[in-house]
DNA sequence: AATATAATTAACCAAAAGGTTAAATAAGAA
DNA sequence: TTCTTATTTAACCTTTTGGTTAATTATATT
């Protein structure tokens, strides 16, 4: 939701390693859990972190949740970045 | 330098704002310090992590050390959010 | 040389983050 | 209904983070 979140969200490596795979389409927790040497446990911490970031969507489908990417979110970082990079060249 | 510090550096409030801070231009830490409700070695600190993932630039003149914005880092950050918002809508 | 000012570094502390295992929930399969 | 599978939630632990105050370093001023 807010800058901060996102920013926070985005700044552990697993977690965009997530998003990053959620780039080749919608998967279930347990195959992007695959991925990594940590528990299922705390691969559904992340996500829930990447979900109160909005930067995921989820739906549970039957005994799975699919976990789907949106980038919409990203848009404000994109904006706030951009901001930051415009003027401010001091050399 | 790595994307990893970059985000780090990025996902705290007080760092953010002294990035806005510097874009009216180099100031040294006790103006930047003077902006936030916490002490000078705090915001030494953050002033360090920021120099660390190469946001800021630092050159001491006489007795004060002059910050400024080094934005061309943020370069990595926007090509790595544009990858990302690129594909990977499935709606 | 002595003192004052700007900033950092050191040592410490509390809160947050990221991990674990075990228990709880939800849904399909036998 | 009972069992199994997918996932989350609870309880806990360790490391990291962001803050503090006190000490140190560096420079300018008197």
């Amino acid at each position: 939701m807010s800058l901060q979140m996102t920013l926070r969200a985005l700044a552990d490596p697993v977690r965009r390693e997530i998003l990053n795979l959620l780039k080749a389409g919608p998967q279930n927790a347990g195959e992007l859990g695959a991925h990594f040497d940590i528990s299922a446990a705390a691969v559904s911490k992340h996500l829930n972190v990447l979900k109160e970031a909005d930067l995921v969507l989820d739906e549970r489908q039957g005994k799975f949740i699919i976990y789907r990417l949106n980038a919409s979110v990203l848009e404000e970082i994109l904006l706030w970045l951009k901001d930051l990079k415009g003027e401010g060249n001091y050399d």
